[in-house]
DNA sequence: TTGAAAGCGCTAACAA
DNA sequence: TTGTTAGCGCTTTCAA
């Protein structure tokens, strides 16, 4: 009986402690400013700093937030001043393995910017053609603004965002007018890159690059051409393989590249150029005694490989912080940089030596 | 004079088509009401279907959504039931090439149940230790329930949550108590993999894997124990080389394999299953000839190898979309299975011939 | 079958 | 400096 009541006792005991570990982040701004015998303005003003408020009431209210861990409703403070504090991070759903760490990179800076300003991050995947996940965050309101990792050259997306009025961001460059761009200066990147392997003496050259569709594979072609362009007839010639997709279109321009005795194979991903890289290695073709190989990124997918392959460097998480910071300027009607370009590291190594 | 008044009338117009199609969305319920003479309580019967409502009224107000594109405010929605229709996912933000892609296509599974049940996906990454954007999303209630991407042995993301009394469901297995689990059968798919392997011959085999802190490596690590037991006597010896985190630690595990006269390398992921293709390359030692390789995980990195790396493969969608449908069930009150494993493929390859 | 009214938890005029 | 009050856009008793 005794032991009853002992427990008995001891579960009222460990239900009380339940409630008041699970339930703590149920207070509201209402009992804060109950237990403080003042108003929930006052409480309110105390948290935002907006408005007068004496210092004394200002350290009570914050003294008390602190010592009972009260949170305030995210979702109730959004609803009222029409705030979501979501934003929207779109990315392909079927993007390959060379992008992933670049869509997570990038991610990374969003979302550490982000964070400060007290938002969080809506995922939204686009197949293909279907952005319907991109529609329902911004009709159903879920996201104040939106951030877009990758842009096609006709991209229904950000055609999308522009006409629904939803402030976006896109990383990479867009085509569409009057959309706010953050991007590597892949066109002087490239440009540059190609230039001092003209002065290394490499006078043949071979672009071998992916999708045409894609933004970033037509600035990369772009800033290949007025780098050679620049060298004038210093260079005899080159070629240039574009949308070469499968691994198979790769070979079939290596082996063109080998027959035409190029000097240098440049590629515009890593990707590509591992596909080149084991086309070469099966061929037991040497580098870069035989030939040079050059690449216009640079991942973590090529580190294994032996000499290590010279490629321009570019920073995803500080393309995904300026990205972010943007939006957030734009949001709260900065005027802001319609086309931001970031800079980019050359990395020189022995593929090219 | 005549062309002003126009002007006037054009700019007029455009503010209007403006309004029409940039501030569509920004129709209330109480508009919906209004402009049908009944109650906005009417509205939201029709739209939700809960309570009784005539069948004319219904189609009325049914018709006038679809018509004006009202789309309910989520977030109004779910300030009145409390309800935030966002789960939160977590994944390593320092996950490496190898986990991505699972990670991916788990999201992939994840999302399309979660916007069927008009959810949307909250993005919190943890590092290493540090797991204050888990803890964010979950004390600022910005989501209903939680799924874990992949856990530690020691996982304070699932200590932390488990605390909360947020909803939560991991992939992958968890030695913490009562957490509800989706996983796949890595011990019989492990068992299965090395008994057939046995069957076709294989006398010594080696293991060699990555960190004993992940729950799925400590799995799979049983899983080939177990498989040799079966195989008792039969088999004359095993190696086991686990914590392999670094190239190095590969290699040289695969030094001892190879001067030890293993026939058969089984790696507990392809990243492992890579450094050890890689060290054999090098060392110019033929697969299957001198020795045969299997991996305990099937990705995309691994398909450009010849020979072709026998492996086992899981379903990474499903898994997301088993754990989402769980994830609900369990918020909805349902009674769910506390721990579910889904099933493998095995995939017998040139590597083992 | 429908509607009035209260409430979800917060902000922000406007008064005091 | 502080409080009163009216929303934000929706759901849900409780009456009618």
């Amino acid at each position: 009986m005794a032991q009853e009541e002992k427990n008995t006792t001891d579960s009222a005991l460990e239900n009380i402690t339940v409630h008041l570990e699970k339930e703590q982040n149920k207070i509201t701004i209402d009992d804060v400013a109950e237990a403080l015998g003042v108003s929930k303005t006052t409480v309110s003003r105390a948290i935002s700093g907006k408005g007068r408020i004496s210092e004394g009431t200002r350290q009570r209210v914050m003294e008390y937030i602190k010592r009972y861990h009260y949170r305030p409703n995210v979702v109730a403070k959004g609803l009222a001043n029409s705030k979501t504090y979501n934003i929207g991070w779109v990315i392909p759903g079927d993007s390959g393995l060379t992008d992933l760490p670049f869509f997570q990179r990038c991610m990374i800076g969003v979302s550490e910017v982000a964070m400060a300003e007290d938002y969080d991050i809506l995922i939204s995947m686009v197949f293909e053609r279907d952005i319907s996940q991109l529609k329902r965050i911004v009709k159903n309101r879920k996201v104040d603004g939106v951030i877009v990792g990758r842009t096609l050259v006709k991209d229904e997306g950000v055609s999308y965002l522009k006409e629904s009025g939803m402030p976006f961001v896109v990383i990479g460059s867009s085509m569409v007018e009057d959309v706010i761009q953050i991007d590597n200066d892949h066109i002087n990147a490239c440009r540059e890159l190609t230039s001092i392997l003209r002065i290394k003496g490499i006078k043949s050259f071979a672009l071998i690059g992916g999708g045409m569709n894609q933004v970033v594979n037509q600035t990369r072609y772009q800033g290949f051409e007025l780098g050679l362009q620049e060298q004038g007839a210093a260079v005899s010639q080159s070629r240039v393989y574009m949308d070469c997709e499968s691994e198979q279109s790769v070979e079939h321009a290596v082996e063109e590249c080998i027959r035409g005795k190029v000097e240098c194979i440049v590629c515009t991903d890593d990707k590509i150029c591992q596909y080149v890289l084991n086309k070469l290695a099966q061929d037991g073709i040497d580098i870069p005694g035989q030939v040079k190989v050059a690449s216009f990124y640079n991942s973590a997918i090529l580190d294994n490989y032996h000499p290590s392959i010279t490629s321009l460097q570019y920073d995803p998480k500080e393309l995904g912080t300026v990205a972010c910071k943007t939006l957030f300027d734009y949001i709260s009607g900065k005027e802001v940089q319609r086309k931001r370009l970031l800079g980019y590291e050359m990395i020189l190594k022995g593929s090219t030596q």
